[in-house]
DNA sequence: ATTAAAAGTGAGTAATCACTCGCTAATCAA
DNA sequence: TTGATTAGCGAGTGATTACTCACTTTTAAT
């Protein structure tokens, strides 16, 4: 329901408060540790605070201490990857694609994109896990995701998409539908790899899979050298 | 863990187990609807079996009369939508598409496909949202799910797909690629459809999104007509 | 060294959890 | 009508829940 500027204020805003790790205690830095390790495998309902507290190796009234309920454990949990999420769209994509963005191919900016997005999939798999699954029950946090991957992105996205329709480089479809097209292979990259993970998909490496989704992403699977 | 074929059959063999809906007792459709709301609403967690017992209109020992326990609600509720998942498949379109392949395009065969998951998905959408949101914690439903949407699919698909490179209507690209596009616009076109629902979306109908959808599978969205 | 604030503790709280059990009501074949 | 099976009930079970609070220990500035 937020506009997307005010979300990304809201959100950097958040993140201004959010304690840094290092100025945490030691304690506290466990609390979190354990509560993404139980968070991710049996989710957030099935993981109760004496848990937590045992897996941390802390009292149980150390946890409301720091966190003034469970789902407050949550949110300082998920919060750091949405801005994780968020940042690299923000601060340096944006730049580079809107002040060099003749001198980079489409096909090359996507390529670099979802290499990016897997890195990152890759380097937070359980706190991704963890927000997707939320995602399903807490409003804020189902808002917050859909404007960091989509509400936050797609603005940009649709402007280099039109500027590339103009210069020749795309077809001239319905920008909409371009922008579905590439999210669609991204996350149906991340998700293949992640999830349906088989025999036959480790013949290729990352970069080859993306090799290759990229060319069926610009020139499609049918074949018309006839 | 299952072999493919073993899961189809441990499948539609528990679906004969399955009571069905007509010979249930009125209580006990309650019970189910109940269920589904609020597993949907508020995941299968967060939803106490005195809560269901409420919304049911039903006393808390009436429950456990006939499901020995608050997770054989959920596999009550969740495997029929498993079987009318992996039902198309296997019943008719293998037979369409095997003994009739040649009759139809590619384009068409996929078309058809999209047309028929998003139905699926709009008829039992509050269903679907809890088997994906459960697949996260259960491995028995997770395997299931991947079984019936993927596993199941992916041979079928797989030996169509050869045949339409081979009779020069598709690329001659690996096998695997090709089906992850498929899969990916797939449900790229139902996640835009259901979550990521915006205002300009609505500008196109069903129909013409697949339409859309399918040429950019098909031919790509880069530009090759210069 | 003093002292105030912050971190940490763990027993204790009422509420809620999934589930049981002894019971009555309804169904139905013989 | 009888007898037996199934459906339905709801108070009661011990275990567990998120959270509190009075208390001690640690930290750090003066």
């Amino acid at each position: 329901m937020n506009k997307p500027p005010t979300f990304v204020e809201g959100l950097l805003q958040y993140v201004e408060e959010l304690k840094d790790e290092s100025e945490m205690t030691e304690k506290q830095r466990n609390i979190l540790r354990a509560s993404v390790k139980l968070f991710a495998e049996k989710g957030f309902h099935a993981s109760s605070t004496s848990e937590i507290a045992k897996e941390a190796g802390v009292a149980e009234g150390t946890i409301f201490r720091h966190y003034k309920s469970k789902k407050d454990i949550l949110l300082a949990v998920v919060a750091p990857v949405l801005v994780k999420f968020a940042a690299p769209f923000i601060l340096k994509d944006v730049r580079e694609i809107f002040k060099e963005q003749n001198n980079k191919a489409f096909s090359q900016i996507v390529t670099e994109l979802y290499r990016n997005r897997i890195d990152l999939v890759l380097a937070n798999e359980k706190h991704i896990r963890i927000l997707l699954q939320e995602a399903f029950f807490h409003d804020e946090i189902r808002e917050a995701l859909i404007a960091t991957v989509f509400t936050g992105v797609k603005e940009m996205a649709n402007k280099l998409i039109e500027a590339k329709v103009e210069v020749g480089e795309l077809r001239p479809l319905p920008t909409q539908a371009v922008f579905r097209a590439i999210l669609s292979s991204m996350i149906g990259l991340v998700l293949f790899r992640q999830v349906l993970d088989t025999d036959e998909f480790t013949q290729f490496s990352d970069d080859e899979q993306i090799a290759l989704t990229v060319d069926i992403l610009l020139n499609g699977i049918g074949n018309h050298s006839i």
